[in-house]
DNA sequence: AATTGTACCTGTCAGC
DNA sequence: TGCTGACAGGTACAAT
């Protein structure tokens, strides 16, 4: 299989959120136990064990990638499991062996007082955890700057276009920024360029009314079928409760390079954007603007 | 100020 | 067979 990607995007971790929620809301900690140091960010391994210790769980946040536990004490244990992370509640009685096996890049684990065990996984170990007031969360660096949540009302077509409009850059790197919109990462975008029909090298002043509407559209519409999916996991990605996802099953053109169009006769491309593969169908949708080609075929490259 | 590049990581896989 | 290098990618930070 592929390298153990999970890639959690907003789907996933909205799933793991909503997985989650009920096994740990009302739930205190009893001990807290950290193997890998580092991923501890912003506060010394005492001072963030010191202070999670004896705190409860009230509500489970999201924020863009990032999962917010709300905690007694006005406390937040923020969460981003960047890319390959895996938070997960194991039952009473689970037993985990750090030494090989699946178990083995365990790098924390919150005791909780029914027995059970929120663990905290990460194979590549980009992944961390942090501790901060609640009040303070407008001030963690990345979580302060997130754009709108693309699901939510303050995401409109007017922000998408004021946001897109005279900016030189492609879209498909637009669409990564999350202070655009916060959420989305490489799966989901060349998802979203391909439902909106738009090629991933588009250079952004260059869209179109109707092609702004189009994306708008495919960012909300792609994002709800990846969280009615469950979340895509391609290899490894898992919820709250160690269950894949469905979302894979369901991929147009994300790892389909070489594979048949799911819409038509061409077969799907690959190209570095901004140092990230992007996966692009080239008829359904063509490096050009809508009324330049006039809504019939590829561009025509100089000789055949 | 906006944009680009690099570091951080480990497992997989193609190529020799 | 076993080694090497490329690759996967979200974000922080440095450099341009």
């Amino acid at each position: 299989m592929n390298g153990g990607l999970s890639l959690p995007e907003l789907p996933e971790v909205e799933t793991v959120r909503r997985s989650l929620t009920p096994h740990l809301t009302g739930r205190s900690i009893t001990e807290v136990q950290i193997f890998l140091p580092k991923i501890v960010r912003y506060l010394t391994v005492d001072e963030f064990k010191q202070q999670l210790l004896g705190q409860r769980f009230l509500k489970l946040d999201r924020r863009g990638k990032y999962l917010l536990a709300r905690l007694t004490g006005g406390w937040t244990l923020v969460v981003h499991l960047k890319m390959t992370g895996r938070l997960i509640y194991g039952p009473p009685g689970l037993v985990i062996n750090r030494d090989g096996g699946a178990w083995c890049h365990l790098h924390a684990a919150f005791s909780l007082d029914n027995g059970g065990v929120l663990v905290f996984h990460d194979l590549r170990q980009f992944g961390y955890l942090t501790l901060i007031q609640t009040e303070d969360c407008l001030s963690l660096k990345g979580l302060k700057d997130l754009g709108p949540e693309p699901l939510g009302q303050e995401f409109t077509l007017n922000w998408l276009e004021k946001k897109v409009q005279g900016r030189k850059a492609k879209i498909k790197q637009l669409l990564l920024d999350q202070t655009i919109v916060a959420g989305i990462g490489n799966i989901y975008a060349d998802e979203i360029l391909y439902a909106a029909k738009l090629h991933p090298e588009r250079i952004g002043a260059s869209l179109t009314a109707d092609e702004l509407a189009r994306l708008y559209q495919s960012i909300r519409s792609v994002l709800q079928q990846g969280i009615d999916c469950r979340g895509t996991s391609i290899s490894d990605y898992v919820d709250g409760e160690g269950q894949p996802g469905e979302f894979q099953n369901y991929l147009q053109v994300y790892r389909r390079t070489g594979q048949d169009c799911r819409h038509c006769a061409s077969v799907i491309q690959r190209l570095k954007v901004g140092g990230r593969s992007s996966h692009y169908c080239p008829q359904c949708q063509p490096n050009v603007c809508d009324h330049h080609h006039g809504g019939t075929r590829l561009p025509r490259s100089s000789t055949d």
